[in-house]
RNA sequence: GUCCCCAUCGUCUAGCCCGGCCCAGGACUCAGCCCUUUCAAGGCUGCUACGCGGGUUCGAAUCCCGCUGGGGACGCCA
């Protein structure tokens, strides 16, 4: 069996949205998985909302989410060029065959009239369906020099049957479909014309859309039949919808890639979440992209629609920054630092990748590590005005002293170390650490909620640790009433 | 209206093809408990679902039919 080629083939009429990438990925699994290609074509037939920054955008999130494509913009290939407004002469060519064979039919109405007709009609019986009277289907040479349209002659009879990867079989009658118009007035195909002779030319094997396609898909089929072509194979994915179940707009920045990016989620987790939408692999739901392209298969593909949960999202977010596995130090020192860069703070890895253990289940995302690590990268830390009106006050920080005495004398300023140093300390004065650890905790990091006491104080290193202590010590004398 | 598709907890889903192990499992969310120097994490417990009606069968979430509900499409958008 030869290897199967697979594309993504987004229109640049808006930002990339949740929905397009899990079709994108999809694609990207079988074709890892397959040893197989995975091509990117931009769809840009559409002149009045495609544009060349949706376009950049959209690039760049492939990207960034590791979607790379063998064959596209950029990367180059053997069937280019990838973009549908660059290819216009192909779909010339392929329209006067058809043409000449007669698959194809000029029509002469203009879209003023039809639209008088629509409305016409709709005046009538608001509920009724305009269809295309076919007033030019018969229409014999010699033709006009007018301008005017291509339509492809539907048979009046039979049907379109195929058999879809993860819906089954699906069967149309073609009595459904009218002529549909195929290539505009100024020479530019319109989508279902620009797809099919782009996989077709390509050399796609199988197409993988959304299924909002479905129904375009036999009129596709029609189109290779009147090429003399085979027609791919098909598999649509179920509809992913906002969380209130309407339909995911390209133009709704909640769903937008970018937005996530920006929040601090990780790629992997992206994808992950989305792996989920519309396939399942038994009780599993935690995989890295390696998991994936192993485990994936059309067979798992779910049918029906579903809702896109932001929790449920977050949750996997969080999964992927927890786990050494799913985002090694390394990784989660990456992602991390620029959080921290935009916050003002130069921190160094090897100070970062210390402390990564402790916050890795303290932070759901890299803004919030950024914001977990920021007291350890900001001298003097910022204090939480609260924490600091609870805390740093003489009757809560009677202690503090005594515990600044007690680190000034630790040598060893490993947290096992001191732990012990402290229990000791604290058995001898009859005390609990409760008793002495959150004025601690706000004079070492500003906050009452932090990591474990003697690991912060450990990555804080000694002389840092002390100078905050009297920093704290100062302003319980300076508050105190 | 016409064509296509779908239907298990609030949400994502397992199970359905090849009926019994399912008075339906996992996860998210929510509530509670345990652990605990704080916050998390972790552990445990709980709430909540086979849309409805008919069949077929000893037996149906699983097979068949109908109904209802939802979605998609019906553009010189993609």
């Amino acid at each position: 069996m030869t290897k199967p080629r697979l594309r993504f083939a987004p229109s640049p009429t808006g930002y990339l949205h949740i929905g397009g990438v899990r079709t994108a990925l999809f694609n990207w699994l079988w074709a890892r998985k397959t040893g197989g290609t995975f091509i990117l074509r931009i769809e840009d037939t559409d002149r009045e909302r495609s544009t060349p920054e949706n376009e950049a955008v959209i690039l760049r999130d492939l990207r960034w989410l590791g979607l790379g494509w063998d064959e596209g913009p950029e990367v180059g290939g053997e069937h280019g060029p990838y973009k549908q407004t660059e290819r216009l002469p192909l779909y010339t060519e392929y329209a006067e065959r058809l043409l000449k064979s007669g698959a194809l039919y000029r029509c002469y109405c203009t879209a003023a009239e039809l639209d008088a007709q629509r409305k016409a009609l709709k005046q009538k019986d608001p509920e009724a369906q305009f269809v295309y009277p076919g007033t030019c289907r018969d229409r014999k040479p010699p033709y006009p020099d007018s301008p005017h349209v291509l339509r492809l002659r539907v048979p009046s009879s039979g049907e379109v049957t195929y058999r879809d990867l993860v819906f089954g079989e699906v069967t149309t009658p073609n009595l459904a479909q009218q002529d549909a118009v195929v290539m505009r007035s100024d020479g530019i195909p319109l989508y279902n014309f620009g797809a099919v002779v782009d996989d077709l030319t390509m050399g796609i094997t199988l197409v993988a859309r959304g299924r909002d396609h479905m129904v375009n898909t036999p009129l596709q089929i029609l189109l290779y039949q009147a090429l003399g072509a085979t027609p791919p194979q098909f598999a649509h994915l179920p509809m992913m919808n906002g969380p209130d179940g309407k339909k995911l707009s390209k133009r709704d920045n909640a769903v937008a890639v970018d937005d996530y990016r920006q929040q601090g989620y990780a790629p992997g987790a992206v994808l992950n979440y989305l792996s989920r939408f519309g396939w399942s692999f038994g009780d599993e739901e935690i995989f890295s992209l390696q998991d994936l392209i192993e485990k994936f298969d059309w067979a798992r593909c779910g049918t029906s629609d579903g809702r896109f949960d932001p929790k449920k999202f977050l949750a996997i977010e969080f999964e992927h920054l927890k786990s050494e596995r799913l985002m090694p130090t390394p990784e989660y020192v990456d992602g991390t630092l620029p959080f921290l860069a935009k916050a003002g703070l130069s921190a160094d890895r090897a100070s970062v990748a210390e402390i990564v253990p402790g916050i890795r289940p303290r932070a759901q995302t890299f803004l919030e590590a950024a914001s977990a690590l920021d007291y350890f990268f900001r001298e003097p830390p910022n204090y939480d005005d609260k924490a600091v009106k609870k805390f740093l006050v003489a009757d809560k920080a009677k202690h503090l002293g005594a515990v600044r005495a007690l680190i000034a004398g630790a040598e060893d300023f490993s947290a096992p170390a001191l732990e012990a140093r402290f229990v000791a300390w604290l058995a001898e004065q009859q005390l609990e650490m409760k008793d002495v650890a959150q004025p601690v905790r706000v004079a070492l990091s500003g906050r009452t909620a932090s990591p474990g006491l003697y690991e912060v104080l450990a990555w804080l290193g000694k002389e840092r640790s002390l100078s905050r202590l009297d920093r704290a010590l100062t302003m319980v004398a300076g508050g105190s009433t």
